[in-house]
DNA sequence: TATTGTTATACTCTATAACTATA
DNA sequence: TATAGTTATAGAGTATAACAATA
């Protein structure tokens, strides 16, 4: 209909993460679990409301988050000695294995995403995408 | 955190659709009430069935939207003569100017995303969106 | 008194199926 | 019987405020 950028993105955002979607559903995640599970996989332990400042979300959304990575074995919540009102928020050996599942079925997604152009164009897009949104 | 072009992607598009949100919130209009305007509006009238077909959403969806847009005095249902069954929405006079006062706030929004890049990138970053998408 | 996490509530958006009226 | 539109219902996702435990 449009070509403005604002609709063109929208619109590959909507395939974007459709793809995706289906692409970390087999392994029990969905975007918002996967977002929780990537930080705590690659930044370390975090507190739920460090996670939620991360994440840009609210504290009381993360309590469900981790609520469903805790019911799936994929990371556990431990008592911070320190300050017995938070919970550290870490990844269990099977978290941080489908972590990585994902991380590999997200770079098959964007080849998939990006298989119309030229890896010179793939790169000139990446840069213009990241020089807009910075 | 990454730099994916999925990422990214899904970052600007929800920077622009917050943007595109706010500049046409003081039209009374949200994006779902603005796709169904323009549809009216540039395509000229058509029954609601069209209407789903073209916006790519079901039906029963547009029932609400077509009220909406008939509450507010910006659309308006006729009964196909040729079909009873048949109801074409059409633009009223305001709404023609109130999707005219959109389309301009949404090159705002749209100038205002791509400050960052020179008119010859702008291009480029449409054109390998578009090529991307389609 | 302030902060961390939790619970409860409500609100938006959307998908689905049952229903009506016309054909 | 098939189609256009409508209504009703339920589900997901999220925002908000009140609450309990700890500092």
């Amino acid at each position: 209909m449009s070509s403005h950028v604002g609709y063109l993105t929208i619109r590959l955002a909507g395939l974007a993460k459709e793809s995706f979607e289906r692409a970390i559903e087999p392994l029990g995640l969905r975007p918002a679990l996967y977002d929780v599970l990537a930080v705590v996989a690659e930044l370390g332990p975090e507190s739920q409301r460090d996670l939620a400042a991360v994440l840009g979300i609210d504290p009381a959304r993360v309590v469900a988050l981790v609520d469903e990575l805790e019911s799936s074995g994929l990371a556990e919540r431990r008592v911070d000695p320190d300050d017995r009102r938070r919970r550290v928020v870490a990844p269990t050996r099977r978290g941080r294995d489908v972590h990585g599942r994902a991380l590999r079925a997200a770079r098959l997604v964007e080849a998939d995403l990006l298989d119309a152009l030229t890896p010179a164009e793939r790169t000139a897009l990446r840069d213009l995408l990241r020089r807009t949104v910075a």
